[in-house]
DNA sequence: CGTTTCCGTGAAATCGCTTTCACGAAACCC
DNA sequence: GGGTTTCGTGAAAGCGATTTCACGGAAACG
C-alpha cells in the first residue's frame, strides 16, 4: 500500500544532535529552559535530517491530538448555503498556520448522546467550534465540563461560551442610515424569524436608526419574515398595501429582498426610483441580481479566523473575550 | 482544562472477559479466526466498560490513522460555490458510518511540495479525496506513489485514478431531448470553458443529442462560455444576432442561463414562449429564480458518498471503478 | 497409532513521543 | 562558607493500542 521510507525519530535527531530524546522533545515542544547550543543543534538535526513529527505518537503521549473538530447541524439545507464553507475556510487557514488540522463533524445534534457528543467528549480532539446554536443543550453541557468550545453566532442568554458574530445591528443600522441619506422617510423592515438572535439583531440596528433618524416608526413599517424568498415577497406586498407612501424596505437577507423586489415591480412600481431595497449577507443571489442589490456584507472568512484564534487561545489557557466583527454597506442598484 | 474519568482500556476489557489483550484487538478488529464464546464474551464486556478506542493509540501501533483528507484548492472564489459544502457532507456522512474521520485541508495546490503536499506523503492521512482536479500534478504523483485517493470531476487523459463525476453528457443529452419535445427545432447551446471536462462532456451531449433528433447542427449555434453571467448574457445576444430563428438555449450552467434570460428579456422577446432556456446544477440561484428556471440536477451528496465508498474501497484493498452518476432534469417555467 | 500440519491463543515487543523524576551543578541565601 | 534553592538535563516509565512469534492441542495424514 504504502512506502517505507522510514521516517527519522527523536532517536536519529538525539544522536545526531548529541543531546538526549527529552531535549528534542523539549526544543520541539518551544519549553524555554534549554540551552541556546542545544537548541541551535536540535534544531540543525531536524533541519538535516528533514524530520516532521509522527502526530499520532504525539497524541497517545500527551493526550493532546492537534484537531479542532468543526461541528456542523446535519439538518435543514444547511448546505444550500455557501456561509458555512467560507467560514470553514477561514477557520482552516488559521489552524494550519497554527499545526493544527480541522476536522469536519456533519451531524445532528439534537440528542444528548449523539455519535458526535460522545465523540467530542471522548477526546479525539482538543476544542470543537460549532458553526450554529440553534440546539445548543448539546453546547451548553460541554460548556459546563469546561471543554474548549467556541460558538459562531450570539447566544440568546448570557451563555457562558465564548462567541464570533458579526455586527448585525451595526449592518442594519449603516444600511438604514444610507437609505436615510437618499431621501427615503418611510422605511420598513422585513425581519427573519425572531427566535434567532441575528434576526433580533438586524431588527435593533433597524429600530436605533429610525429612531435616531427621527424617522417614522410604526407597528406597520414591521414585518415578520421567515428568511424565505416567499415572505420577503408576501410581505412587501402587505407592507404596501398598508403605507402608501413606502419608499423603502430593509431585508434582513438577500433572498428576501428578491422576493420583495418582485412584488414591487408586480405591482406597477420601479426598483429603487419608488421604493428601494435593501438586502443583508452580499450572498451569490445578490452578486448575481439585476438590477445588483444593495446589501450587507459580512466578513465570513474572518468570523471562522476569529474563531480558530479563539479557540488556540483557549487551548493555550489564555482567557477569551467574544469578538464582534464590523459589516460593510455593499451600494449596488436597488438603494 | 479537560476531566479525567479515565476511560475503560483493552486491559481492563481483556480482564473482565477473561481473554488476553491481543484477543480483544482481534475482535474489536474483526479478526474472524476467534472463538465464537470469546468475540462473545469480549464483545459484552466492551458493551458494559462502555469501551471507545482510542485512536491516537491505534493510530500509533497501526500506522493507520483512521483519517481521510478531503482536499480543496484554495484560490478562486471556490467558497462562494455550496458545491462543495454539499459534497463534504456526503463524504462525512459515508466515513463517519465507517468509524473514519474527515480532515478538512484548504490550502493551495500548485506546488508539488506545498505544506499540503508534505502532509499528505507524510502517512497523516490514510486517503485523500480532491474536490477538483484542475492542477493535477500533485495528484498524478501521489497517484505514481500508490497513494490511496479519489478524485471528484473527471480526468482529462486516462489517467490511472478512480473517480466519481455527474453524467454531465447524459444531464445535457436529456435537456436538449425536453427541448426538442416541446417542439424546438433551433437550439443553441453556450458551453463552460473547454479546459474543463465538465464543460466538454456537456457539450458531448448536446450535439449527441442535436444528432440523435436530428435538429439543426452549426457551428453558429455553439458559443463558448466561461461560466459567468456576463458571458451568459453576451452569447444569448450573439446567437440571437445570428440566428433569428432560435428557440431554445441549453446553457452549461444556471448563472450563464439567468444571463442569458436578461438578454432576451432585453431583446424584447419572452421565456419560454420566444426562447426556452434551459440550466445546469440546479444551484441555489436557480431554485430561487423567477421565473423558475428549468434546470439539470446533479446529485452532489450522492457523488461525495461514493467517493468516500471508492476510498474505502481502496483502503480494503479492493478494485475500484470510477462512477457516473446520473443527473436528472428538473422541469420549471424556462422550458 | 505415530507423525505432521493447522490454528487459535497469549506473551511480549513495538510504535514514536511526552513527562515525571532524580541528579549534579550553579546560583542564592544568611 | 555552609546550606538551601533553582535550574538544565537525561534516564526511564508510560500512553493504549497492534502485531509478531512461539506454543500447545486438535485435526489430518500415512
Amino acid at each position: 500500500m504504502a512506502k517505507k521510507p522510514k521516517r527519522p525519530t527523536y532517536s536519529e535527531i538525539a544522536k545526531l544532535a548529541g543531546v538526549s530524546e527529552a531535549t528534542v522533545s523539549r526544543v520541539l515542544n518551544g519549553d524555554d529552559k534549554v540551552d541556546a547550543e542545544r537548541i541551535k543543534a536540535v534544531t540543525e538535526a531536524v533541519e538535516t535530517l528533514g524530520y516532521k513529527k509522527n502526530r499520532a505518537a504525539a497524541a497517545l503521549a500527551s493526550g493532546r491530538t492537534g484537531l479542532i473538530a468543526v461541528v456542523i447541524d446535519d439538518d435543514l439545507s444547511v448546505f444550500q448555503d455557501p456561509f458555512w464553507g467560507t467560514i470553514t475556510n477561514g477557520i482552516s487557514r488559521v489552524l494550519m498556520e497554527n499545526e493544527m488540522q480541522t476536522l469536519l463533524l456533519v451531524a445532528p445534534l439534537d440528542k444528548l448522546d449523539s455519535p458526535v457528543a460522545q465523540y467530542l467528549q471522548r477526546g479525539e480532539v482538543d476544542g470543537v467550534i460549532f458553526l450554529q446554536l440553534q440546539k445548543d443543550s448539546l453546547i451548553k453541557k460541554l460548556a459546563k465540563q469546561n471543554f474548549p468550545l467556541v460558538v459562531n453566532g450570539t447566544p440568546h442568554s448570557s451563555n457562558p461560551f465564548a462567541y464570533v458574530d458579526s455586527d448585525n445591528a451595526g449592518g442594519a443600522y449603516a444600511a438604514v442610515e444610507h437609505l436615510v441619506n437618499q431621501g427615503r422617510s418611510c422605511i420598513a423592515v422585513i425581519t427573519g424569524e425572531l427566535n434567532n438572535t441575528a434576526a433580533e439583531q438586524r431588527l435593533d440596528g433597524y429600530l436605533a436608526a429610525i429612531k435616531s433618524f427621527e424617522k417614522r416608526e410604526s407597528k406597520s413599517l414591521i414585518a415578520t419574515g421567515n428568511w424565505s424568498r416567499e415572505s420577503g415577497y408576501e410581505l412587501a406586498k402587505k407592507l404596501m398595501g398598508k403605507n402608501p407612501d413606502l419608499d423603502a424596505i430593509f431585508c434582513s437577507n438577500d433572498i428576501m429582498a428578491l422576493g420583495a423586489i418582485a412584488a414591487i415591480q408586480e405591482a406597477g412600481k420601479s426598483v429603487p426610483e419608488d421604493i428601494a431595497v435593501i438586502g443583508f449577507d452580499d450572498s451569490f443571489l445578490a452578486q448575481n441580481s439585476h438590477p445588483g442589490l444593495t446589501t450587507v456584507r459580512q466578513d465570513i472568512v474572518g468570523l471562522g479566523m476569529e474563531a480558530a484564534k479563539m479557540i488556540l487561545a483557549i487551548l493555550r489557557g489564555e482567557e477569551v473575550h467574544s469578538e464582534i466583527l464590523p459589516c460593510e454597506l455593499v451600494i449596488r442598484a436597488t438603494a
